[in-house]
DNA sequence: ATGTATCGCGCC
DNA sequence: AAAGGGCGCGATACAT
């Protein structure tokens, strides 16, 4: 068993797939309990790897093997399928898994890893700054450092020692390897990267910015907010402005949970409620309202393109649940729901000579409950040809027309909501909240029995495990709402990155997004319905946790084939004509409150 | 100058 | 006894 440990010092990390061909500076590794060497050479590195029975770096398909991939043509795919690669990023989350929140985000660093194996970190100086870091403010930037400089060279080689110290502590098992393979295909989103319309973003950046001041000016003039920063309103000056304005208004205002002013969308539409007939408040309440609508996402998108006018956005799967977070820009987090929003999505493009196909996965969450609670009543609802809130609205009313009245209850009991909760977010008295509750446990005593099964094996071991062994902690005290949730969201995201990997080979490289429950690729025009086909094929699955469960049916549906992001959802969003390009391209329309016509391309700016 | 905490927007 | 999960990003305030 011939073992390389490998790490390639480069330019700047946000420069990995633009830079060119001079990324790649200076490369160290070592085989076995060899000595460590250091090269520039990255053909011969290249030739190194391919010898190799196990290669390990961290973050090695993040970085490090994506490097030699797009720059020098190393066969990653090749290596990965062969079982070759060990990233130590991937396998310290396996191994030791984070909890949820920020909490344990710095706990993956090779740094923090050697530290806590080995007692031993990075190469730092005297005030504990990375000595790489002090190399690069030094000589202008990291792909100026030159490479003979030994305390470069120093830093390089301890990283290769760390790795190989800490790599002795990361097994990998068989989800270990299929996590690989997973992790290398979602790294092509990052390294091909997604199309964007730079002259519309640029745009829309400089009529919002305008739209923008404009409000704030409002706010200034009316109510004596700070016209300096971004966000007047939430600054010290503005807030206590704004204090006086609400009393100005004969009203008190609402709080957050700590006390502080609260402006945010929710609260400021509650007040109003409450007020419909005072005038002064209504002005008031709708200036901070337009201005809490401002997001910056045609900003955020420009600042992460790249000269080939693409965004290279980041793939990360460092959640508890292992849920991918797509970043840089957040592409998970990009408006859908909301009819201005939606339109941030116009500003991302297929190929020239594609078109952009999204497919979902219909309520994953919720069969892969089913399939792990093995109810039959429950797993019936998800039988082919029937709709599975319909069959929920059946259980807990009777009714197949409360469909719309199911859904919420089935969604927030998953994730461990208390009657109050359901009753508040449905609007319906805490007695009936509780009554849904307990039919709920009635006509699903299956699913009932897993929740509490699975709350209980979370506090004995402080684990629960995914449908393909995929472990997530679970944080003491929390089991009682975050051990179902855990295995519903672990199982969806197994469940979708199953179907990555099934997807045929000429696919991976047309993937654009993951967003938890769909996927977008940018096809040829020519062959979107053989794309489409391959990829209804690779996303439907029979889902069975152990061999000898129920099968539960996976589900997936294609949306429209789009010209732009939003584009794919126009049939989706049917009384919004605006999402379709087609309409958009329209120089005016008769639709009063369409966003584009009467917002968006307003040269004034006004609303 | 840089990092953390908090808030509020958004997504699934 | 009750208990809605997981996130990213921008802006501000504040600590270092």
């Amino acid at each position: 068993m011939h073992r390389v440990y490998l790490d390639i010092e480069t330019g700047s990390a946000d420069e990995l797939y633009t830079y060119g061909t001079g990324f790649c500076r200076l490369a160290g590794y070592a085989g076995d309990d060899g000595q460590v060497v250091l090269t520039t050479d990255m053909d011969e590195l290249c030739d190194v790897l391919r010898s190799a029975d196990r290669i390990y770096a961290h973050n090695a398909l993040g970085f490090d093997l994506a490097a030699l991939e797009h720059w020098h043509g190393l066969d990653v795919a090749a290596l990965v399928e062969e079982g070759r690669v060990r990233d130590t990023l991937i396998l310290a989350r396996l191994c030791d898994p984070p909890l949820p929140g920020k909490a344990d985000s710095r706990r993956y660093n090779l740094d923090a890893l050697g530290r806590r194996l080995l007692g031993d970190g990075k190469l730092g100086d005297a005030d504990g700054q990375s000595a790489l870091r002090t190399l690069a403010d030094l000589h202008g930037g990291y792909d100026r450092i030159p490479v003979d400089d030994p305390t470069y060279r120093q830093y390089l080689v301890r990283d290769v020692e760390l790795l190989r110290g800490v790599s002795q502590f990361l097994a990998c098992d068989a989800y270990g390897l299929r996590e690989h393979r997973v992790m290398h295909r979602l790294s092509q989103i990052s390294r091909i990267g997604f199309r964007v319309d730079v002259a519309e973003a640029e745009r829309r950046v400089a009529e919002q910015e305008l739209r923008a001041a404009g409000l704030r000016a409002d706010l200034a003039a009316r109510y004596g907010l700070p016209t300096t920063g971004k966000a007047p309103h939430r600054s010290t000056a503005g807030m206590a402005a704004l204090e006086q304005a609400f009393a100005d208004c004969g009203v008190e205002p609402p709080r957050t949970a700590k006390g502080v002013l609260a402006t945010g969308k929710e609260a400021i539409i509650d007040l109003l409620a409450e007020h419909p007939e005072n005038v002064a408040l209504r002005k008031l309440c709708e200036t901070l309202l337009a201005l809490n609508g401002e997001r910056s996402t045609a900003r955020t998108i420009l600042d992460h393109t790249c000269a080939d006018g693409r965004v290279h956005p980041r793939i990360d799967a460092g959640q508890s649940t292992g849920r991918i977070s797509v970043t840089k820009p957040g592409l998970t987090v990009m408006g859908k729901r909301d009819r201005v929003n939606v339109l941030e999505r116009s500003l991302l493009l297929p190929d020239p000579g594609h078109v952009l196909l999204p497919v979902d996965l219909c309520q994953v969450d919720a069969r892969a409950v089913a399939a792990h609670c093995q109810d039959p009543a429950y797993i019936d609802a998800f039988a082919p040809g029937k709709d599975f809130h319909t069959e929920m609205a059946v259980a807990l009313f009777g009714d197949p027309a409360r469909r719309s009245d199911a859904k919420p209850v089935t969604h927030a009991t998953t994730y461990g909501m208390g009657a109050k909760g359901l009753a508040t977010s449905a609007g319906i008295p805490l007695q009936e909240a509780k009554a849904l509750m307990r039919t709920l446990d009635v006509r699903f005593p299956g699913l009932a029995r897993w929740k509490r099964d699975v709350r209980r094996t979370a506090e004995v071991e402080g684990f629960v495990y995914s449908a393909w062994g995929r472990p997530m902690r679970i944080e003491l005290g929390r089991e009682y709402t975050t051990a179902p949730a855990s295995l519903g969201q672990g199982t969806a995201r197994d469940i979708l990155t199953e179907g990555i990997l099934r997807l045929p080979a000429w696919l991976v490289p047309c993937l654009r997004a993951v967003v938890h429950d769909e996927i977008v690729l940018s096809v040829p025009t020519a062959r979107a319905e053989e794309a489409e086909t391959a990829v209804l094929a690779a996303l439907q699955f029979s889902l069975r946790p152990t061999p000898d469960a129920s099968p539960v049916p996976v589900l997936a549906a294609s949306g429209d084939r789009g010209l732009d992001w939003a584009d794919c959802y126009r049939t989706e969003k049917t009384t919004w004509p605006e999402v379709a390009r087609a309409h958009r391209d329209l120089s005016t329309c008769a639709d009063e409150q369409c966003t584009w016509h009467t917002y968006i391309n307003n040269e004034e700016g006004e609303i």
